[in-house]
DNA sequence: AAGCTTGTTGCAAAGGTTTGCACAACTCAG
DNA sequence: CTGAGTTGTGCAAACCTTTGCAACAAGCTT
């Protein structure tokens, strides 16, 4: 069933038919009716692959994202393949697992069945990204990257906010767990808390960088334990919901020993106990605005510019911060709560 | 960059290239090296759109879920992508949001760009999937249709040993509450809860349908406080949490009160307050699983027959069940531990 | 009335690969 | 040394669409 049987059908020539698909404003509106009927009755579509072959386009647009089983990045793809699929658009999804290498290569193969890509939380090199740019339309969320588009969620305003709402509560001083090294948001997130904590005056200890996985949480929250810190900001939520655990079971109390702040407001945060304070990111605008500048990009004949835009974030305060301890909290670690499981 | 070119620059001919590409068992060592030299070198890789044309595939493998941002499918769709991948598959997404009417399109839609198809929790009806299935191989996840391809997380078998569980805790009534009406799985847990209560001597009672929410949770939450049912069997961990957390603030304590089970295991139930005791699936099993069926008949020359493969989930027991309480429990309403909110 | 526009349609080339068939070269048994 | 079998390679058709260009009709201008 193709093209030249609806032609035939329709008493017309395959461009005609063609041109109904592709461009039917360019046909007569009886014309047009003709062939679509002749269409509908052979339950004709046209074939992407020869369309492809001849325009170069296919169609698609990939994602590609660190890991699709963190809670962060789903309302990202959900943003990402609502707004394609309402183009017409269909959405090819990979996942790197936090490899750059992987990721390179993803990104490469990747490019050639795609007509752009959407790259989450970047591990390349900034060259590296440049030239997948080159090939095909290629946007950024949560990276920058020069004469690359991109989207950010800036969860580094939030951290400021963040920072603000600890001072207030009496903390003077705070540890930073830090999420992967390659990270581009965690430095982004790092660099925004030493500035602010400066302006500030408050202290700041690094813990990590940890990968971002619960168990990671759970680590840094040991390490948590054995410093004097009032406060900790965690990279993100799943550690946070590790550090968290960790306190718990080891006896020290949140908010009234130590405040835990998170980031990225995902899924589980506001059920934990106690709720997580967080920074809220909006994922799936994100990836709405990710899909839009990027098919913006597909669409145009010449070269757009690139364009980087902001989502902001915002604190979410719930249960996990409280007023600074008097100095000498240690004692609870012995005091009327027993840790649940007996520390290492 | 094309065939031809490399075909010129290693001095064969243009079928060469090509069977260096699709078939190199073919090609003597010494011409295949040659060909393999000339098109790295040329940096040549083939064009899909051209090979589809004729080949009639496309190298992408579909999937369909109702939810991304429901955590229950990205384990899924992990095992998927990963099994694709190692294929040297790319996957494609897309989401039905839990709407029979746009599963329907979008599966008609996808199944022209795809070389398979892997749905997951359809709501269709079975002549629906029969149709698909008769066009390009499809999998099913979760979900049964003769004639066609399956890999069901057998949680009904979950289900009876949660209630053998409740039953050795002393329990002589629970209530089942329900997910989505249309919701195979759900059909399937009532069917074997209700089976075994009968089994067991037990009474259940049912509260739904809801969708497959946390809010809805909240809302069945309150409905178990109405009745006097001494544990709950949720539909799954998402309304599980959202009765848990309901149950907390109208100070109905679990397990004391009332013993609560989930289904699904999924992402934060293991750090919910109490820990939710849950029937674990493992998604990423089943995508594995339904990835490998279906590559297998993409790849295979003639039809095979449809298989159905079941994956066991097992109970794993937290603290959200306990033994049941004496009779009357309504007392603990107004109880030692007040609401954190007003009831409404 | 002739020349111009504007709008609609057809012709044919092009896009890059796969693959059935034919053919050549080579191996090996008899 | 011949003929059959095997292995490796090339030819050319086929896959289905898009699109630049040309042709033509109808309507308009002068």
């Amino acid at each position: 069933m193709n093209i030249h049987d609806v032609a035939r059908a329709a008493g017309v020539s395959i461009s005609t038919v063609s041109r109904a698909f592709s461009s039917p404003e360019r046909l007569s509106p009886k014309t047009l009716e003709a062939v679509m009927k002749a269409a509908r009755e052979a339950d004709f579509v046209p074939n992407r692959a020869a369309r492809g072959l001849v325009t170069g386009l296919t169609g698609n647009l990939g994602v590609v994202v660190p890991d699709i089983t963190n809670p962060f990045f789903p309302p990202i793809i959900k943003g990402v393949t609502d707004y394609a699929n309402a183009a017409r658009q269909s959405v090819l999804l990979a996942t790197t697992e936090e490899n750059a290498n992987r990721e390179q290569h993803l990104v490469d193969h990747l490019l050639r069945q795609v007509d752009g890509l959407i790259v989450c939380s970047s591990l390349l090199a900034d060259e590296a990204l440049r030239r997948a740019a080159a090939k095909k339309p290629v946007v950024l969320i949560n990276r920058t990257s020069e004469h690359v588009s991109s989207v950010v969620i800036d969860t580094a305003g939030g951290m400021r906010q963040a920072l603000g709402h600890l001072r207030a509560l009496g903390h003077t001083s705070f540890a930073f767990v830090s999420g992967p090294a390659e990270s581009w948001s965690n430095a982004e997130r790092g660099a925004a808390l030493l500035d602010e904590a400066a302006t500030l005056g408050m202290r700041m200890r690094t813990i990590g960088p940890f990968t971002a996985h619960y168990e990671s949480g759970v680590q840094a929250g040991d390490e948590l334990i054995f410093g004097s810190d009032t406060a900790a900001v965690v990279f993100d939520d799943q550690m946070a919901l590790g550090v968290l655990s960790r306190l718990r079971n080891r006896g020290v109390r949140v908010p009234q020993d130590v405040s835990v702040i998170g980031c990225d407001d995902v899924l589980p945060v506001g059920l934990a106990q106690p709720a997580l304070t967080t920074v809220a990111a909006a994922g799936g605008a994100a990836g709405t605005a990710a899909a839009e500048i990027l098919l913006e990009r597909v669409r145009s004949a010449q070269e757009l510019p690139p364009v980087s835009v902001v989502q902001h974030s915002r604190l979410v305060i719930r249960d996990s911060t409280g007023v600074r301890p008097a100095p000498g909290r240690q004692a609870s670690l012995d005091g009327d709560r027993a840790p649940a499981r007996p520390s290492l």
